[in-house]
RNA sequence: GGUAGGUUACCCAAGUGGCCAACGGGGGCAGACUGUAAAUCUGCUGGCUAUGCCUUCGAUGGUUCGAAUCCAUCACCUACCA
């Protein structure tokens, strides 16, 4: 079965082996006894919980080795957390969350559902994919139930020691609510009711799900009496230190409509030269010998940043599939590029649309024009016209990708290219198309 | 509760009557170099109808020709003493 260009192929390396090599191991429980276990297919879940209405590329590294089970063989689950997502996980949270709304809860875990069935296959008949929502199975369950069928078996003395909690516990601050210290309850809860229901015996997800992840498996010894897995996954940090997945526009989101495929093209593209060989480990399904002759390539000569390329290419491709990659790539040539003169229009039109697009009246155009440095603010590009003004002076403003120093400019209909658009740049890489309508 | 000290721009931090839109560092943005890197060097980093004007130094009120700076009250923080 072939999803994504990608063939399932069972049993030919062990996915233990292939999640070491990639750098995604961060944790497990009982690392022989799972070796062994993992001889043969097993069924396995992760959980994503609908804090927004999209997943953004930090949920990518578990989602994608969901998959990367699923190809060597294995049973995935991917849980949309209905019944989580409405309580807030506090793990690596170090303040209260505001809850969410019920429409808005409802609406992200339609859209989150519809992004974890592209990335999963369905259709393969040895091991489909399933999705399932944890509202499902505590919808019905009674408090008092919980209580004395879940609760039971946890230990407040326990619960507190665990780092999520303890945390907030020794921040007097900002402390901790019932509802999200009862938080592990559920996923523990969730675990237990999969491995009954699905036969379910492996849970993933990041390395601050630690403490959810064992208080599932405890639980499930204890009421079952089955012995399940736990394996994590390492946090993705970028080699400056910074937050990976974040730029200063905010997060980078798998919606096209959050986050469009020139932009999320664009940021691995931007990926850090000693991050690039690491990301492909983790967010493509590239083979060992496919990355480990880029890495040849990016030691010999980083210059042409082929192993940049091919992480770009490979996850917008995941994500967006070909033929919206081609547009993003075929977009960065032209931007990139040099010179826009004599560029013909259809040429043109490829950016428009791929690159963030502004639209003004035609009629401001007339007459003495519009100053430039309102125009660079309308498009977003500078956050107030004096320092639009300071951009423009300090060379870092450019119009049809011809630099501008004049800060009293103004743009007339004569600027336009194509009589419609006009391209703005500040600095090597913000473009703002501008279409007079 | 008492005493002392503090609260300055995105963050840290200087400034204790006019020369203050406020030193310096970090961060951010931009330029040069380069590979749409890194490192390095340089410039910018409150707003505007712009050689000037307006708003800003915890809050409010006051003294003064003039306040981030002095006084009063309030709020919050830190340290020491109870």
């Amino acid at each position: 079965m072939a999803i994504g260009g990608w063939r399932i192929s069972l049993g030919r390396v062990s996915i233990l082996e292939e999640l070491k090599w990639r750098g995604l191991v961060a944790d497990c429980t009982d690392a022989a006894e799972l070796a062994k276990r993992l001889a043969a297919p097993i069924t396995l879940y992760c959980g994503f919980d609908p804090t927004a209405d999209s997943l953004h590329v930090g949920n990518l590294v578990p989602l994608l080795a969901l998959r990367r089970f699923q190809l060597l063989g294995h049973h995935p689950i991917a849980v949309a957390g209905g019944a989580t997502g409405s309580i807030g996980d506090p793990s690596g949270k170090t303040a209260e969350r505001q809850l969410l709304t019920k429409e808005v809860l409802d609406h992200n875990i339609a859209s989150v559902k519809e992004q974890l069935a592209k990335l999963l296959d369905f259709e393969t008949k040895q091991n489909p994919a399933r999705l399932v929502d944890n509202a499902s199975w505590t919808k019905d369950v009674s408090y008092l139930d919980f209580l004395r069928d879940i609760g039971k078996h946890f230990s407040v003395n326990q619960m507190v020691a665990k780092e999520s909690v303890r945390a907030r516990m020794e921040d007097r601050e900002v402390g901790i609510s019932y509802t999200e210290f009862s938080y592990m309850l559920l996923q523990a809860f969730d675990f237990i009711v999969l491995c009954r229901d699905q036969n379910c015996e492996l849970q993933i997800g990041g390395s601050d799900q630690w403490g959810n992840i064992t208080a599932g498996i405890e639980l499930t010894r204890k009421k079952l009496g089955k012995t399940v897995y736990g394996l994590t996954l390492p946090l993705i940090t970028n080699a400056d230190g910074t937050k990976f997945g974040k730029t200063e526009a905010g997060a980078i989101w798998l919606d096209p409509k959050r986050t469009n495929v020139y932009r999320f093209y664009q940021f691995w593209i931007n990926t850090d030269d000693r991050d690039a060989i690491r990301y492909l480990k983790f967010f493509t399904f590239l083979s060992k010998e496919e990355i480990e002759a880029l890495e040849k390539k990016h030691a010999e000569n980083p210059g042409p940043r082929e192993a940049h390329r091919a992480l770009a290419k490979a996850v917008t491709d995941l994500i967006h599939g070909p033929n919206a990659t081609t547009e993003a790539i075929r977009a960065s040539e032209i931007l990139f590029g040099g010179e826009l003169k004599g560029i013909a229009e259809s040429i043109f039109n490829e950016i428009v649309g791929e690159v963030p697009t502004k639209e003004i009246e035609k009629a401001k155009l007339d007459g003495a024009g519009l100053p430039l440095v309102e125009l660079l603010v309308h498009a977003g590009l500078c956050q107030s016209k004096g320092h639009a003004r300071k951009d423009i002076e300090g060379g870092g403003v450019n119009v049809n990708n011809v630099r501008e120093s004049n800060f009293q400019r103004a743009v007339t209909a004569s600027d336009l290219l194509f009589g419609k658009h006009l391209l703005l740049r500040k600095g090597k890489k913000n473009y703002v198309v501008v279409t007079a309508k």
